[in-house]
DNA sequence: TTTTATTCGGATAAAATTGTCATAAATAAA
DNA sequence: TTTATTTATGACAATTTTATCCGAATAAAA
């Protein structure tokens, strides 16, 4: 469904999220931890999340990761996607083709495009907030 | 969503069964242009899916792939699906985790599991023969 | 029975993804 | 200003996925 190097970046995003909330800020090994993630592979992800704007980083002694409460509040669970897989979750062809079309769709595209659209609904309506918030109630885990 | 691999089962089960509607035996090479898959590769694949039972397979001359009638009405999507990417389309963890569990789920379970469910109905009730038919009409294509 | 056409299957290769490492850059504290 | 700590980044390595190649097996036709 996702690449595993999207999976590493919305488990790191929440997790910093549960950190920012009670206003900590996070280093990366602090990150690969909790999240049971590969430490320097997460490391270039957030490269990757941070110029994109969804999460900031301070290097430095005191430094680490951190989110805006105001911005997780609108950062998406689909920004996550979008910024490290691209669009091809919301816009590509279930059976590979080059590109999704309605006037000459795949034998698949009427059944599939509901499921894809209704994913990204999903993933448009889920803020990282929301995931956080979870995860501090203790009701979800980030590792197994 | 799915593996190439899967969406050269895929679209390699439609064209033969489009075939062997009309009663003709499909050669590997034939498979390969009409579906825009790599031939080698996809002779590979469709050693599987005849391991699997989902297609039928005669070596020699006029020899070639072929799905019998009865059979293309009872072979779901979910079918190939499963026999190219096995269940973890059904039952894996959006977030990776090595399993998808109600009782201890991660961050994102609650909205994942639904948006998965309608997926593997979708694949569950729509039969190779149904995008047979819809290739034949050529209301869609395989290629592009 | 020999020839020919085809799938089958294992070895290999190429490409993409995932992951590691080392060094540079930045920043705060001493 | 120096030192310690942390992110940033590009090169490299390992793994997985995708794809190719070729000889063996099979079966129909000549
Ligand atoms: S053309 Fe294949 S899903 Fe739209
Ligand atoms: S535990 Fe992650 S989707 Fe169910």
């Amino acid at each position: 469904m996702f690449s595993k190097a999207c999976e590493h970046a919305i488990k790191a995003m929440i997790y910093i999220a549960t950190q920012s909330l009670e206003n900590k800020r996070v280093k990366i090994g602090d990150v690969a931890k909790h999240t049971g993630s590969p430490e320097a592979y997460t490391a270039k992800i957030m490269g990757t999340l941070n110029k994109q704007g969804i999460v900031s980083s301070l290097t430095g002694p005191y430094g680490g990761f951190e989110i805006n409460a105001k911005m997780m509040k609108q950062i998406k669970v689909s920004d996550i996607v979008f910024a490290i897989d691209g669009d091809s979750v919301y816009n590509g062809c279930g059976l590979g083709l080059n590109e999704c079309s309605e006037e000459k769709p795949c034998p698949i595209h009427n059944e599939f495009v509901k499921v894809r659209s209704e994913l990204k609904t999903m993933l448009e309506t889920t803020s990282v907030f929301d995931l956080a918030t979870k995860l501090q109630s203790g009701e979800v885990t980030l590792v197994r």
